[in-house]
DNA sequence: CATGAATGAGCCTTCATTCAT
DNA sequence: CATGAATGAAGGCTCATTCAT
């Protein structure tokens, strides 16, 4: 069935661009690791440039549009930072491939490819500016350099793709939760417990 | 000159190793940026890939020797991370590309040159690993997954390499503070502001 | 309906054999031209080099038919020639394309079908060599390379498929017109004008 | 050596372009021809379609110059006539490969590399234009349609390539003299004869 | 009648590397 | 010290063709 194979296309790419990056990864490894003919990935594809992008747009949409769903009402500015950090964490704890591409790989992409997704990456970091500004203005948060602790802050709740493995100790929601004291933490917001 | 030439390579190797990946990265890129014929290029280098790892064993080797001198003798643990700290935000403030290729291309390595970089790595996250597990002992810093705690905090600190830009209005000096100022708040320390 | 759809393949192979050249017209070129798919296409024809086969053969079996057909009874020489030229440049000129395959891609064909098409080919230049000849025998034509001369006149005649446009102000009739005042000049037949 | 094995490069381009056309002609086939791998063709050419580009302009450029300096000074149209013919009789006699290619394969050509080809073969064309419109405004030759009259003689002596055969019994001189005689015939020019 | 799915073979080109000079 | 010349292997991608549906 068409499905699934252009599935399977998806699937394996994600893997191996993580694993192996975009440019260590072959067409012929790709068509392997799809059970299909490098020719037949074709049908199922653009070039590998566009499949990458592809990947890279579909990740991030979805995770931009479940971000603001999470958010939406919400006006407590910790309550809106303690959802975005959750279900950054846990996406990136569950799905840690595509976000490496994600995080990895947009420099490979040419201007044209890369402007939609930086688009959506910038849309994004925008809904963790916004809540932290808030929490400044309300006194809840506190720090000096905004900009820098919104960035170190996002690059700590990125690492999780990059070490976590759910054949460990820590469940998901341990996780979330200790990133979440974390990140209040970073914020300068007083301690819950 | 020899010395100059290589050198050179080793420069341009940093440089595109960073931007563009290794895969992403031709012989004939580095030539070029080396001023130098593909064929002479293997006058001032092994392989490809010994290159790579050359590069990475010197970066955190340095990275290494330079952390254990800069805490030889520090008993205080919170004075002992934030040397450590302050230390590798200034590093990869400072060489961001050697940063860089550290921090993504380990993956390319064959078993053999993997091995004693991420030794080498390991050496240095345990200096961080004991400071912390100090101050936890001595009551200084509070985390109830000291684990999950380091690993955060490290890659909080890495992803300096990926944004900081010198022609930013913030200097290395505040950067490094600012990140004292995080490290400790993650940590758990009581803030000293 | 079949044939309609079989008449659209045939005149896309035509149209892009003539302007991308046999090699240079893929299968999906053809589909899409024909609006078909490229599956759909073996339905109307067997292979690539079969069609262009059969292109050949039909337009050079019309063209040989034809001219039969015109020279038939006619015994004076010049007046033999005056009609072959005429056929030959106004069908030329009205299908340039198929002309042009014909002359051009003569070479792809592989040997059983290429023999064919080289005897038809043949066939026709007989009736041109024979009329020549006889306009020879008769003291209407001179010239002391009969064979050059006869190759000569036909390859300025095979021109017009070349350079021949229906859009400029020059009438088919004026077109064939004035290629038989020039093939009579080739021939050295004594100017009627 | 190198200039060798880039004149064999070249010598086999030619050959198989026109034998087998552009399309026709694998990297292969051109490795295999010009005795080196055919990744070490590329030492030695640009793209393929650079190669052509190469070839043809370097044959038309040749042709060119050759066609001026022969014609320079010469006042009588006939002559400057004359001179054309037995150049451009010889030049695709003796390369009918590269002429046939020059004919040919145009239009495979990207626009930009197709513009410098056309500009020359239109400049070459031009010096036949000027001579003939010369012999008409002197008398000497009588056409009504100077210019299909012009791309008729053109046709008609490009055609050398395709058939002449330096195996045959006509010599070089023999086919120029008859081609002379034909050129004037079709300018009705007075016989010399 | 029509086509999506599939592929082995092949396309042009670039790869990292070696070596004679 | 330096490099042109050379190449086997591999790169991404397209080819003409078949066949089950």
């Amino acid at each position: 069935m068409a499905v699934a194979s252009r599935e399977r296309v998806r699937r394996a790419a994600v893997k191996l661009f993580a694993t192996k990056g975009f440019h260590g990864t072959g067409i012929r490894d790709l068509a392997q690791a799809a059970k299909l003919s490098s020719a037949s990935l074709y049908h199922y594809m653009g070039t590998k440039e566009e499949l990458l992008a592809e990947i890279m747009v579909d990740c991030l949409g979805r995770l931009l549009e479940t971000a603001k769903a999470t958010i939406d009402g919400v006006t407590d500015p910790a309550e809106r930072l303690t959802r975005l950090v959750t279900l950054h964490v846990m996406t990136h704890a569950r799905q840690p491939n595509e976000t490496r591409v994600v995080d990895n790989e947009i420099g490979v992409l040419s201007p044209r490819l890369r402007r939609s997704v930086v688009q959506l990456r910038d849309s994004y970091e925008q809904l963790w500016s916004d809540a932290i500004d808030e929490g400044l203005r309300a006194g809840l948060f506190h720090t000096e350099q905004p900009g820098v602790t919104r960035i170190a802050l996002l690059e700590m709740c990125n690492g999780v793709a990059r070490w976590y493995s759910p054949r460990g100790a820590l469940t998901l929601d341990d996780l979330a939760g200790h990133y979440v004291q974390l990140a209040m933490r970073v914020l300068g917001a007083p301690d819950r417990g």
